[in-house]
DNA sequence: TCGGAAATGTTTTTT
DNA sequence: ACATTTCCGA
């Protein structure tokens, strides 16, 4: 008899199922139950005995960690699924590596240095080293090491490696490598992985030590990672090893939606799984569950641009359902209006929730004009990604005094804290103690324990010595309490909190909100039991091992909630949504000026395309802006040359003025001003602009002279902090504020709900004035 | 040694 | 446009 969860699937995923033992390849396109099929694997490998402590599933973000966890808990009922080890690679290395640090000479409490805190310790690496950071550039530097380490190259390697020590010559920047083995010894020195080390130091840790390969060889015996065409040589090269006993691999994967490379993301892995074993079973999932038949065409279509891929025929028994339509707006902000008008609009026409609707751009600087366009109709969104919550100044050096009573040793925390609060330890005594650390061969925060030693006097003697002694006081009571109380804790003493619930600006009164909120999430996780089997461990150094791991996306898992969601269209991969607005769709942005070099850039630009019209079920809105603001000034873009690789018969190009490609650009330009004036009127007056700073487009058109405003408006300037309320809580009667107009009363109301008008008189502003509310700023004063 | 003004850089994409 | 860094005067 069939166990009755195979009843959902077709034949090919239960092909895929049910293949137990050895190496296993999925081929899964786009919405072809991927998923489904990896968890329901887990709950068929479980019911034929293999038990959940033996079983490893890797995947790329938390939030597929999650999900994953969740159905098969849901499959199998019970609480054995807690004891299956799902994260990320991220996630699952550093936890192994916290247990076997040791053996590579790191702490067991390592810090692990977000990108932030790395491009920080370069910084200060390539000054020390009295380089010019802007030769040297720590971005450049970053992703340089971060490609070395996604190789398996080591700094010795990278220093003695020909080709790499050409293409350094090459760019003029020989000294590399030798930054390279700064930072590693830096990071060494301060106790701290980067993100890359936690794969490059497993691979380490499995290579030098045999025997701690043999035991999770042997804990292991089933592993399965997803998005298997993302993973990088690092990553390819841990799984070999790990698997190379049972061979009880299964990967999935999709050639089509590799997006990562600049990752050091290589499709060759998944073209190579087939040659590293013998007897690779090889299953293809081709029939799409998501979307219509016109989203399908129009995906199967785009992706054929691209030579070399697997060969799949993705098809679906969905309906056809309606057309794609292609919007060409004049500006971004424009476009962002459009979309805003049209997810209410579609919200009453077809009954959509807000969550049923996602927008998705190649940038987060993307997000704003949308932003601001759901705002004024009082659609609430969420946006994913961006500045991430841990990314914030104020969470930072909250962090940084738990990350420096967990690990002393880590020196970048500790110069970010040391002085903050002002505690009259300064620049001058810093540099001393870096010093006397360099000469000594100590670290930095030996120096500060051992201070009247190395002969600090009066003031600063005490100053340090209240801080060593108040980071003891929290280390002491680390073994008796959970992470809450110990930051609770430094909090108190510190005055952190106390000092900014006494900074009543906005932005102090956001940072105290957050900080709020940072406890609330250490409470959180205290009280929360995790379900990661072993990991019952509340302590401080358990929550900052994950919480760095932690990305925006993974905050606040309103998971249900009922709002827009907007992120970039890598954030959105393997998610789906009813209503798909996939924003900017022109030359230089998507496809980015920066991946048209070569045709392999440009192809992944393609996948990308195709990744983000298959997110979408029912509908999808292609748009695109014919001007739009960069680096503060307007250029001008053609539409993408993607657009033009669709099959017609599935366009809808009605939305977009008939003649939506190639229909402008060249001519006079003097219309695109009509958005633009008032703001780049605003610009000449402080001072011509420098120069075309964005020599892309022909009609990049800085050098204009400032039109004058289109008509007289009123002088008012509005207050401080002036932010537009919602349409729908304005009545008659109300006093209210416009940023131009000034202040007036509401006469009365009229229209639609969704489409109010008020009548108002503005005293200074020109007097009575109709409003549509969608469309204007207005702000309640006094209701 | 500090705060505010001016100059400069930043934009792919993420764990 | 915006954020961060640098510069400058007190």
């Amino acid at each position: 008899m069939k166990p009755n969860y195979l009843d959902e699937l077709n034949e090919r995923q239960q092909e895929a199922v049910m293949h137990i033992n050895g190496p296993l390849m999925i081929i899964a396109g786009a919405g072809s139950g991927k998923t489904k099929v990896l968890t329901t694997r887990i709950a068929h490998l479980m019911r034929h005995g293999v038990d959940a402590f033996n079983i490893l599933s890797l995947t790329f973000t938390n939030k597929a960690a999650r999900e994953m966890k969740e159905r098969v808990e849901k499959i199998l009922g019970g609480n054995e699924a807690r004891n299956l080890y799902i994260g990320t690679f991220h996630s699952v290395f550093a936890r192994l590596l916290r247990a076997e640090a040791h053996r590579l000479g790191y702490p067991n409490d390592f810090t692990i240095y977000d990108t932030d805190d790395a491009k920080s310790v370069l910084k200060t690496i390539i000054n020390e080293q009295n380089l010019d950071d802007k030769h040297y550039k720590p971005n450049f530097v970053y992703n340089r090491i971060s490609a070395a380490k996604n190789s398996l190259m080591g700094p010795e390697e990278y220093q003695h490696d020909n080709f790499v020590q050409q293409e350094d010559m090459r760019a003029n920047r020989p000294m590399i490598g030798k930054i390279y083995d700064m930072y590693a010894k830096r990071c060494f020195k301060n106790g701290a992985m980067d993100f890359d080390d936690l794969l490059y130091k497993m691979y380490i840790l499995l290579k030098q030590f045999p025997e701690t390969l043999h035991k999770y060889q042997h804990k292991f015996k089933y592993i399965m990672i997803d998005e298997y065409q993302d993973t990088n040589p690092a990553q390819y090269e841990i799984i070999k090893l790990l698997g190379s006993v049972h061979e009880n691999i299964c990967v999935v994967g999709d050639d089509a939606q590799s997006i990562y490379s600049f990752r050091g993301a290589t499709i060759e892995n998944i073209l190579q799984f087939e040659k590293d074993y013998d007897d690779v079973h090889v299953v293809k999932l081709e029939q799409n569950y998501r979307s219509t038949k016109s989203i399908l065409n129009v995906a199967n279509e785009v992706i054929a641009h691209n030579k070399g891929q697997i060969e799949k025929a993705l098809w679906t028994n969905n309906m056809e359902g309606e057309k794609i339509k292609l919007v060409r707006t004049m500006t971004d902000n424009e476009e962002g209006k459009y979309v805003a008008d049209t997810i209410a609009e579609q919200k009453l026409r077809n009954h959509y929730d807000n969550r049923d609707f996602a927008i998705l751009y190649r940038t987060n600087a993307q997000s704003r004009s949308f932003e601001e366009s759901l705002r004024r109709k009082g659609i609430p969104y969420r946006i994913y990604g961006g500045i991430s919550f841990y990314q914030r100044k104020e969470i930072k050096d909250f962090l940084a005094y738990l990350r420096i009573t967990i690990n002393t040793r880590d020196e970048e925390s500790l110069k970010r804290i040391i002085n903050y609060p002002v505690r009259g330890i300064g620049k001058t005594t810093i540099e001393k103690a870096v010093v006397i650390s360099n000469e000594q061969n100590i670290t930095f925060w030996e120096v500060l324990e051992r201070g009247r030693e190395f002969g600090f006097k009066g003031g600063t003697l005490e100053a340090v010595e209240g801080f060593v002694t108040m980071i003891k006081s929290f280390q002491a009571i680390l073994e008796k309490h959970n992470a809450y109380d110990v930051a609770v804790q430094v909090g108190k003493s510190t005055n952190i909190v106390k000092e900014l619930f006494n900074d009543k600006t906005t932005e102090g009164l956001a940072r105290y909100e957050n900080i709020q909120e940072l406890l609330n999430s250490i409470k959180e996780f205290t009280e929360t039991p995790t379900e990661d089997g072993e990991l019952l461990d509340k302590s401080l150094g358990s929550y900052l091992q994950q919480i760095t791991l932690l990305t925006d996306a993974d905050q606040g898992n309103d998971e249900n909630s009922d709002v827009v969601k907007l992120m970039t269209i890598h954030a959105a991969k393997g998610l789906e949504f009813p209503v798909v607005f996939s924003v900017g769709l022109e030359e230089n942005l998507f496809p980015s000026t920066l991946s048209i070099n070569t045709r392999e850039e440009l192809e992944e630009e393609r996948r990308l395309f195709y990744v983000v019209i298959t997110r979408a079920k029912a509908r999808l809105w292609l748009t695109y802006a014919s001007s739009r603001y960069r680096f503060g000034s307007l250029v001008n873009n053609e539409p993408s040359r993607f657009l033009e690789e669709m099959p017609e018969q599935f366009i809808d190009r009605s939305y977009a003025g008939g003649n939506a490609i190639r229909g402008f650009g060249g001519g006079g330009g003097g219309g695109l001003w009509n958005n633009g004036g008032n703001n780049m009127f605003d610009r000449m007056q402080k001072k011509a602009p420098a120069g075309p700073a964005a020599g892309s487009s022909a009609s990049s058109s800085s050098a204009r002279p400032a039109p004058k405003p289109a008509a007289p408006v009123g002088n008012h300037v509005p207050t401080p902090g002036f932010a537009p309320d919602d349409p729908a809580t304005m009545e008659a009667g109300m006093e209210v504020e416009h940023q131009k107009f000034g202040f007036g009363t509401i006469l009365s109301m009229e229209g639609a709900p969704n489409n109010r008008i008020a009548t108002v008189v503005f005293p200074k502003g020109g007097g009575e004035k109709k409003i549509m509310l969608n469309y204007a700023r207005l702000m309640i004063v006094k209701k």
